[in-house]
DNA sequence: GAGCACTGC
């Protein structure tokens, strides 16, 4: 760490670059110097820039200095609340090693095991009376056509002879329905129906209730008999035995938290594993671990055909059923033959600039051979059309249009559906077919009935999309890959498969997320052509060739080597797994070491792991929260400092959705409507705060629907927003960190009101993630602004246009705090909250001082340094090893803090220097360690 | 000036 010396670095007006540079050069010129400066280890010989003064008025230093005498003899005192129970559990709990873990467990009483016979002739009577009843006959007859029935027998008896079993099967087929009930109808035929509790997991919450209401429906009963589901806050549950449960993914890891070994579970399946979610894959290793422990638990993997040889290897060859599906025939067009049927010509004089020159050339490469190969089966028309490299994808929006024209003039009734990658191409394609240019698209205006599908739009959750069309009437959806899985219409009887999509992608280079468009799948292409022949015989049209179809990856990149996995591997400490890099190596696709590394720092930085990898007290409780440990940490932060509303409102909307939705060109409408919301406070998670607020408020009056009508408010996000504040409120309350289960309660909000507080404990938690705002200007008669801002990296970055942020100037601070940051078109911060300098000091890590030309300072992560008076410096080093303290102490004997006791007074002390925080000058000198991105 | 999709006892 440099202190004192001014040494000579290049910086803001001292540089001395060559002469005779321009624009871009100068730009690259101070990038290789700042790159070659940090590959010499030299970066802390630069020159360093003192931002604003963060020094506090004497008064306040005194006051300060007078809670914090009062904390200390306090503290001496040993005057402590202490909660045996949960130091007894980390102690114990750190002292034990995996197979400790497992031994104990095993120990603990399993009533699954216990045969109970009085239970068992009661389950078989009422089958018996089940099998007679006439509905259930009726259904029964109709499950009978299912394929998944013909192997009613095998399927049986390989379960009986097999611990571990694959069974694959297109939609239709009827496994998630069929396969749970043979086993336990078989259970309770044979007399052990009492031992028998059957799980099935789900990768989406809609699909475990709809399964859940369809079996049930089959067995003639209400759910919540022998069948129920568990989702998060929401849940049917079953009978305890005899029974089977439809769970997400997510809640079943969550149960092996309590009851590792699955020992509640007799039957596990697992659905859709082909998907390759993180969940599943996770749960997959885990069972590895699990089995040989609990041999008379039994697995029965579900996938579709999709390199389903991989699963049957990765469980040691494992026996595969192969069932076919009952899907109706679809038949398939490519490019060249949508071409041939529309004679449609692509305006080549058209600058088409949404696909880079290098594609073009890629482009000829893969159709000139392709093109010679099937010249004698089309027209040299429809090859010259070919030829464009615009003719593929999505890039003609007329193009897409003249196909649905074709199908309307041409093809039967049925519905359209079409995939496109984002919102941008609905917007156009709505736009062109809703003021057609073209004298066959004015024709057909007034018979389509055209839904957009986008998970910001409201449409996904109005029923119309799935009601069939009036008479005359034809439906198009369009949509982006939720009407792959996600979004079920089944009316659908052609697919217009543009073959792009967007998807994320996560470079650990350069710790950058990205969201891109790019070509679909094999299995993609295989799942959205399944969306035509639900009902009848379809047909999907693709609009690429088959040479571009010969390009495509065979399945999407799994979802494990494109994301964080900072709370995978908190979940893995609670279950003994002390190794994340032996258990990810494990697994079908493991993580680059790299990546795991990342993660394990990030956990080290906010103090959830110490410095050898291990739990921390405040580690432990936030594993055990369902949520990303950093919001975990936000919400802890928040109970302590009793402001728990508004900061679970926040932590509610990171970690579930944004419940702003987006009509169709309605967008400025709602920018306006977050503005509102925002109440010039500069941030997007008090945004959501106040919309909250509000929201409630309009439910007394019940006003509720018309206040979300007209603020574009999702009733149903809002309504979950609130289950969860609740689970989370329930949650501290239980670890007892709350007096309240309320998270309304008095007791709990003493502190909400106060801004700069939660300004703060917002950056307390979404820290290291900051941004520095070196210059904001307004574009004149504009709402746009210009900022020139860059998070600690150095790289340059903006607002995303939806923040509230974005064409904001005049902050009181130029420093922000965000949850992710993204690249599309440019470096994105999709939220940010303005965070007062001190707040930084205070929750942050690497927090240093020193003296740079006389003039003291305090510094934050090496990155940004603030002027300081020295006596502002002692009390906030001093306030800082206190709540370092207090947070470990209240980590280990959680209880909510008295009023007027001594962490009490520390809090009111940190609430002290958080409120004088106020417009502070700020130089905007650019730093050495900012200049990478210019 | 822009928004693939999921999920948590």
């Amino acid at each position: 760490m440099h202190r004192g010396n001014k040494s000579q670095g290049r910086s803001g007006k001292n540089c001395s670059r060559p002469p005779g540079l321009k624009g871009r050069d100068i730009g690259m010129y101070y990038r290789n110097l700042s790159r070659q400066r940090k590959n010499s280890d030299t970066k802390y010989e630069l020159k360093i820039n003192l931002s604003c003064d963060v020094s506090v008025p004497p008064g306040v230093i005194e006051r300060i200095n007078e809670y914090m005498d009062q904390f200390k003899v306090a503290r001496e005192a040993g005057n402590k609340h202490l909660d045996e129970d949960f130091q007894q559990k980390f102690h114990h709990m750190l002292s034990m090693n995996f197979d400790g873990f497992i031994e104990e467990t095993k120990k603990q009483n399993q009533d699954l095991n216990l045969q109970n016979r009085s239970l068992d002739a009661h389950l078989l009577d009422k089958q018996n009376e089940l099998f007679q009843n006439v509905d259930f006959r009726a259904r029964y007859e109709d499950r009978m056509k299912l394929p998944t029935m013909g192997h009613a027998a095998e399927i049986i008896d390989a379960v009986d002879k097999n611990q571990v079993l694959l069974i694959v099967g297109s939609t239709g087929c009827g496994k998630t329905t069929q396969v749970p009930q043979l086993l336990l109808d078989d259970c309770i035929a044979k007399g052990i129906g009492s031992t028998c509790r059957i799980v099935c997991t789900q990768p989406r919450r809609i699909s475990a209730i709809t399964v859940a209401e369809r079996v049930s429906y089959e067995r003639v009963e209400p759910i919540g008999h022998s069948v129920g589901y568990q989702i998060r806050l929401e849940s049917r549950k079953p009978r305890e035995r005899a029974s089977i449960t439809y769970c997400t993914t997510g809640v079943l890891l969550q149960q092996l938290q309590s009851d590792p070994l699955l020992r509640s579970v007799s039957v596990l399946l697992l659905d859709e594993i082909h998907e390759r979610s993180i969940e599943t894959d996770l749960l997959m290793a885990l069972l590895k671990i699990i089995l040989p422990h609990r041999p008379t638990l039994k697995v029965i993997l579900m996938s579709a055909t999709v390199r389903e040889e991989d699963f049957c290897n990765y469980f040691n060859r494992c026996p595969m059923f192969r069932i076919e599906g009952v899907m109706h025939p679809v038949e398939v067009f490519y490019l060249e033959d949508v071409l041939a049927m529309t004679g449609y010509q692509f305006d080549c004089r058209s600058n088409k600039r949404s696909r880079p020159w290098l594609d073009q050339s890629d482009h000829r490469i893969m159709i000139e051979p392709y093109i010679r190969q099937v010249r004698d089966r089309y027209d040299t028309k429809v090859l010259e059309q070919l030829r464009v490299p615009h003719s593929e994808g999505c890039e003609d929006i007329e193009f897409i249009a003249s196909l649905i024209y074709y199908i309307c003039n041409n093809k039967s009734d049925g519905a359209i559906l079409v995939f496109v990658p984002g919102f941008s191409k609905i917007s156009q394609l709505h736009n062109t077919l809703k003021n057609p240019r073209s004298p066959l698209g004015q024709r057909w205006r007034n018979h389509l009935l055209i839904f957009p599908l986008h998970s910001m739009l409201p449409s996904v959750e109005q029923q119309s999309v799935f009601r069939p069309a009036p008479k005359g009437k034809r439906k198009v959806i369009i949509s982006t890959i939720i009407a792959e899985t996600s979004v079920t219409i089944d009316d659908v009887v052609y697919v217009i498969n543009t073959g792009r999509t967007k998807v994320t992608d996560y470079d650990i280079e350069t710790n950058i997320q990205s969201l891109e468009e790019c070509w679909v799948t094999h299995a993609n292409t295989q799942q959205r052509k399944g969306r035509a022949g639900r009902v009848q015989p379809g047909v999907c049209y693709n609009l690429f060739s088959r040479a571009r179809e010969a390009l495509m990856s065979e399945v999407p990149t799994p979802e494990i080597l494109r994301c964080k996995l900072e709370a995978i591997i908190l979940s893995l400490k609670v279950l003994h797994i002390d190794d994340p890099y032996a258990l990810f190596q494990t697994m079908i696709d493991p993580p680059v070491q790299r990546t795991v590394s990342t993660a394990i720092n990030l956990l080290k930085r906010i103090e959830a792991l110490d410095i050898d990898g291990k739990l921390t007290p405040l580690g432990m409780h936030l594993a055990k929260l369902p949520i990303d440990p950093q919001v975990g940490k936000m919400i802890l932060i928040s109970a302590l400092f009793r402001c728990v509303d508004p900061i679970t409102s926040v932590a509610a909307a990171l970690s579930y959705k944004n419940p702003f939705y987006t009509p169709l060109g309605q967008e400025q409408r709602v920018d306006q409507a977050k503005r509102r919301m925002a109440q010039g406070m500069h941030s997007d998670h008090l945004m959501i705060h106040n919309t909250i607020c509000n929201y409630r408020e309009s439910v007394e009056n019940h006003r509720d629907r018309d206040f979300c009508y007209n603020n574009f408010l999702s009733h149903m996000t809002l309504q979950q927003l609130e289950r969860m504040k609740s689970q989370f409120s329930e949650l501290l309350s239980n670890y007892k960190f709350l007096n309240s289960t309320n998270c309304l309660d008095h007791s709990s909000n003493i502190n909400s009101g106060k801004i700069p507080l939660l300004r703060a404990i917002i950056g307390g938690g979404l820290y290291p993630n900051m941004a520095h705002l070196r210059k904001a200007r307004q574009i004149k008669n504009r709402v746009r602004a210009i900022h020139n801002m860059t998070t600690d990296d150095g790289r340059r970055v903006n607002f995303h246009p939806s923040s509230v942020n974005s064409g904001e100037t005049g902050f009181d601070s130029n420093y922000f705090v965000y949850y992710q940051r993204q690249k599309s078109t440019d470096l994105y911060l999709l939220d940010a909250t303005m965070v007062f300098p001190m707040a930084l000091i205070i929750f942050g890590d690497g927090v240093e001082t020193g003296v740079v030309d006389n003039r003291h300072y305090l510094s934050v992560a090496q990155t940004y340094y603030f002027k300081c008076s020295p006596e502002t410096v002692s009390v906030v080093l001093n306030l800082r090893s206190s709540l370092q303290l207090l947070l470990l102490e209240k980590a280990l004997h959680p209880a909510p803090i008295e009023q007027n006791s001594d962490a009490d007074k520390l809090i009111k002390s940190i609430e002290l220097l958080l409120s004088i925080d106020d417009k502070m000058g700020d130089d905007y000198e650019i730093m050495s360690d900012e200049i990478d991105n210019i």
